[in-house]
DNA sequence: CAATATACTGTTCAAATGAACAGTATGAGT
DNA sequence: ACTCATACTGTTCATTTGAACAGTATATTG
């Protein structure tokens, strides 16, 4: 019956989606003008009068009397928010991780930066979470193709079947945590990597929680 | 010795810096009044001058003649951090897409939203991107899993080999797109669904651009 | 039927804002 | 000494832009 529990017309959700698209294309919100523009909108009173409406039903803020001030409130209805920045974690993305993983991880081996959302991937934010880009198909069998980006969070306890990344040979590798005759162990997912090979002697650097694939 | 690679005066920092804070802070860069307003500027002139500066020195852009539209450039010399600069796009989970798809997509069906970066990603934020939660082992050859998010998007002209979205007994299914014999078909890469379909019959909603997999 | 919300056209006003012009002063570099 | 970038003051102009007023038309609802 009031604020945000009421309904959008038609009209009026496409005015909210092209504002939200806008902001997030443009890195800009539009001006009434230009919402009038897109629309075909001969009057920008048209325009004003849907954003009033979206005001009023809770679906925009605005400052009042600030050029390009409209903002979409969060709401699960809605594609294209700006969901609210602290659930978002850049994760650096590291292609080889030195021995002293925790200790300093230096800035020449960051090859860049992916974006997660918290929520989306279920992982707590912290600064032990990175990523490593696969390489190689020794985790084909679990579906892990060279490329991927896996998401790590150092510091975790490894269950049997995790998936964890080691410092092997001075390399990160991705291995699954296994227990053999209750000896932790790492094995390859890939027949052509037979060999299974004691966690004791290596460095558990971080426990997959997620991965990240881009095709195309 | 040109843009990019000149130093800046402490001052510069000092409005490059705010103007970046302020984005993040108000949520919308500062207006040129707004600038010297905060450093106590008696002239606009001065604030002008010194984004000149920094635009000249590639450490902001701006849209010519348009309010609030100054942007922080990402620099590696400079360290201010920008957490702004993450585009973040919701994207809507459908369980199914009706086959109505481009006209209406009913709110019904959004089963959640998974927050991802444009940057990361590669993929552009258009209204027309959704993500589909994998169901079944179809495209295990792939090695796409059930319970993964396929981040896809609509209208894109797929390519043999791409993975899209079909709708399949009003169900949204992933399938290869291939060609044979000159004509499209859509494959699953799992050897226990063997059938080949000619594309012509169906409604193709979707071609894949990215897969994210939580786990744990 | 009256009241209200939606969905617009057309116009006007004033505030917000970017941009430009004309100066002053200082310091660094050539 | 001369030039040039920096760092400002003070002012004016033109656009951009939000906001408001006056209407028209349609559909919904009590």
């Amino acid at each position: 019956m009031n604020s945000m529990s009421e309904g959008l017309t038609k009209r009026q959700q496409e005015v909210l989606a092209f504002i939200a698209e806008h902001q997030q294309v443009n890195e800009a919100p539009p001006s009434l003008r230009e919402v009038a523009a897109h629309f075909g909108f001969r009057s920008m009173t048209a325009a004003a009068d849907h954003v009033k409406a979206l005001r009023r039903k809770g679906y925009l803020k605005h400052r009042p009397h600030q050029a390009r001030s409209l903002r979409a409130v969060p709401s699960p209805s809605t594609p294209y928010q700006p969901a609210s920045r602290a659930r978002i974690v850049d994760v650096p993305v590291y292609g080889c991780i030195p021995a002293g993983f925790a200790d300093e991880r230096r800035q020449e081996d960051v090859e860049g930066c992916i974006s997660v959302d918290v929520d989306t991937l279920g992982v707590k934010p912290s600064p032990r979470t990175f990523a490593l880009e696969v390489r190689g198909d020794s985790m084909i069998g679990r579906h892990i193709m060279e490329g991927d980006y896996a998401i790590l969070e150092h510091g975790m306890d490894p269950r049997p079947g995790d998936v964890v990344a080691a410092l092997i040979d001075n390399e990160s590798t991705l291995k699954t945590f296994v227990k053999q005759r209750g000896k932790p162990c790492l094995k390859a997912e890939n027949p052509k990597y037979p060999n299974l090979i004691p966690a004791q002697e290596l460095v558990i650097q971080g426990v997959m929680v997620a991965l990240i694939r881009k095709v195309r």
